[in-house]
DNA sequence: AGAGTTATGTTATAACTTAACATTCTGATT
DNA sequence: AATCAGAATGTTAAGTTATAACATAACTCT
């Protein structure tokens, strides 16, 4: 990667950290775009993909968004709960509990690679209003 | 839900039985649809969320396609494993391993109430070609 | 400066999902 | 059996998410 593919993630990654609320790829499209106008589509999945492989940003499956990481340099797949009412997004990190996962899964054979691992439900805030 | 609803999701559930690999909502809508051409893309995902709720089908979050469900009548979340080469999906049910993510989620006051656990990889056959 | 590599720009479209309202079917009631 | 309310599908249209393919521009290295 050069440094141009360094900035444009880089600013990716600024928008997706000035929210703590997941966002989707056409919403950073749209802040990206007042100093880009011509910013596509393309480069902004480009740059979510090496940032989710790099680890700085996690993609939520089940939302098909996007949120910076919070706990920076964990190589490890993230638990993240998600809150159905505010959107906010928890980080948590378990070796043990991916192991036992893969465990399970390993019992047929199955060689694990890459963890999903999503909750939703209502975070402490919101679950007490 | 009423006799014609029960129709409509049956012919859906048949159509996902008949693979045991994940099918997107518009194979479904190619396969119906040589029996009754004017089937339309909102009627599938009635009948999917339908049979969603009721646990028959089970979508893949991380693929954006649904499976049939091959151990029928267990309420809780399954943990789906992705064979990432032949596309197979294999089921697993833990309430442990579900109650220990729920703990994880709720040490910061987190409520859960629904759960995606998926986990890409490659099946025991593809594995050892 | 020039060659080769790599990333973005651009255009177009594919793939997935839902909104909104019309219509038809169903099942209960009279 | 005729009517009616409710519930599901039909239909049209569009919204949202994601990628293919090729052109162009920027970067790195010599």
């Amino acid at each position: 990667m050069n440094e141009r593919g360094k900035r444009m993630q880089a600013q990716v990654l600024a928008v997706l950290r000035s929210r703590r609320t997941p966002m989707t790829a056409y919403e950073m499209l749209g802040y990206l775009r007042e100093e880009n106008p011509r910013l596509a589509p393309p480069t902004i999945y480009r740059a979510l993909a090496a940032l989710t492989d790099r680890g700085s940003v996690h993609r939520l499956e089940s939302l098909n968004a996007f949120v910076a990481c919070r706990r920076n340099r964990h190589r490890q797949a993230a638990i993240l709960s998600i809150c159905d009412d505010c959107g906010g997004v928890e980080e948590n990190i378990s070796a043990d509990l991916l192991k036992a996962l893969s465990g399970i899964a390993a019992k047929s054979g199955f060689a694990p690679a890459r963890h999903v691992v999503e909750i939703h439900g209502q975070c402490a805030t919101c679950d007490s209003e």
